[in-house]
DNA sequence: TAGTTAATTAACCTATTGGTTAAATATAAA
DNA sequence: TTTATATTTAACCAATAGGTTAATTAACTA
């Protein structure tokens, strides 16, 4: 058993699932609609197994029409990602910030060229 | 060969490297300090393993130092997650909006439900 | 030089992932 | 009742992921 947020990045470490999710996010597609783009590549099987993927992570919920499945976007786990993410957003603000990534080096606790391992002799 | 992105969200989709990453947003450290907290639960190689997983994502920078490796968090591919993850940002704002209708539901207010994503038929 | 500490590599194992084809199920339509 | 469309399930397979233990490499220390 995994915890939601490993369910969640799984999901979206394939670039096939996150097309099905960009797909989904122009509106509301049933499973052969979603699989169309990806016929050239797999079969409808394997479109199927992605969309399990997605719909155990809660970023796609599948609903019953006649013999449709139409599948919409579920916001909820992004929103976990998001706020996961925000514990390192200093980090990729400052990548993108030189100045402010020297300033780090000068004023942090310990210089580059110091004893940052400093075990006891 | 894997595309950025899935190579970042598959190195984060695994609690012990996500809580290796928290452990170096408050600093540097060597491959037996990040190891230390896990070692009751796996070994030092599988944490080794670990480690490389981050390495090829972007998300850690490995250097030498003696015998020691200081390990220090790379923010780039975090960007490249928020920059992704923009795309779906209403989504999971809309998913408050949708707690906000339900609270209103529940406190007395009649919700109406329109569909927001017409299907074709 | 020998010993200790830090970390990696090698060889191996099992479970999971991502794909296949063929068969089955569900619903609508003729 | 048969046929067509939409989708899933079953059975299988190869590659990868995540772990192990034992051996190896790298650098410092006595």
């Amino acid at each position: 058993m995994q915890d939601g947020l490993s369910l969640t990045f799984a999901a979206l470490a394939d670039p096939t699932r996150r097309a099905m999710l960009a797909r989904l996010s122009r509106g509301e597609a049933n499973v052969s609609d979603l699989a169309k783009p990806f016929l050239k590549e797999m079969s409808l099987p394997a479109v199927t197994k992605h969309l399990k993927v997605l719909e155990k992570a809660g970023l796609v919920t599948k609903t019953r029409e006649a013999q449709w499945r139409p599948c919409k976007l579920n916001g909820a786990p992004f929103k976990d990602v998001s706020n996961w993410m925000e514990q390192y957003r200093t980090f990729w603000e400052e990548s993108f910030d030189r100045l402010d990534a020297y300033l780090k080096t000068v004023t942090g606790n310990e210089g580059k060229k110091g004893k940052k391992h400093g075990r006891k002799k």
